[in-house]
DNA sequence: CGAAACCGGACCAGAAAAGTCCTGAAAAGA
DNA sequence: TCTTTTCAGGACTTTTCTGGTCCGGTTTCG
């Protein structure tokens, strides 16, 4: 669990075929999901939302289509992920200020910051460029690291 | 988005309780719904969750309640969520081998592993204590090292 | 003009989540 | 022993979200 939702997986695919496409190449949404495979209406609903957002540039009539707004390397998954559905906050009062009837005995709520932290600093530092890359040479990482980083006990 | 449900953000909440209260302590059910002011039915209903996932102990009976099975400090953020949705894993593909009917098209699924790990290795490093601890001190973390361990290229 | 694309929504069915309720079984105490 | 308290285990309802479809309109190219 703690899923991305279907859609925004599809988004990704989808984004990751213009990664691959050239530079200025303009894609359209039916070839798109003959390529992917995926239904041809939720190609369609979903190039939207990435317009919307920004991260895509479109080109109507006849010989129109979706491009890339910035280079591969300026985009993250972050972005993408909030793109297709908002906000990355795993929890709702990490959000929001306040709201939340339970605060009364709520302690959580300060690590829950941190933990955010975590997740947007690890999705904001894998690039498209990255996620289209053969990737063998990108598939170690450094988990003790990332542990060290959550323990920090206190910033000298 | 990529939120935790409601009902495992409760069980958290919950178990905090079980954190501060006194080692051994019994708290019931009813007693944690005042206490939260999180809806009784639900608190109970979590609570069984808890038990069967083996976080909890419970005693029936009159002086009857529930307990910690393992002291705080052993018991994971990472496990909590497991017991209460289920394991972590953001896209079906990263959990299971395939059937992924886009596998055709799509390069992401490295990298989506790797993600997972990172999220992963982040619960799993903040125990229950720590969610209980008053953490103005632990309320810093060197992002900076988490974004290294996720960039580190290659080891040597 | 007409075909090919995108645009903006509305819409729906099915699944998941949130929350309730009921019956039964164990343990403690009067 | 009988009553009370409390957990166990499900069934159930209601609400929300998600995945997916469809349509009328607009822009652009040939």
């Amino acid at each position: 669990m703690l899923r991305i939702t279907k859609q925004t997986d599809y988004g990704i695919v989808l984004l990751t075929h213009f990664g691959l496409a050239d530079e200025g190449q303009l894609l359209s949404a039916k070839e798109l999901a003959e390529r992917t495979r995926i239904p041809a209406p939720m190609v369609a609903k979903i190039l939207k939302i990435l317009v919307r957002a920004g991260l895509l540039d479109s080109q109507r009539g006849a010989a129109g289509g979706y491009g890339l707004a910035r280079p591969a390397r300026d985009l993250s998954l972050l972005e993408m992920i909030a793109a297709l559905e908002g906000p990355v906050s795993m929890t709702e009062c990490a959000e929001m200020g306040s709201g939340c009837p339970i605060e009364a005995g709520c302690r959580p709520r300060v690590n829950w910051k941190l933990i955010n932290q975590v997740v947007q600093a690890a999705l904001e530092g894998i690039t498209l460029e990255r996620m289209i890359t053969p990737a063998p040479a990108c598939a170690t990482l450094d988990l003790g690291l990332v542990r060290a980083g959550l323990e920090a006990p206190q910033r000298t």
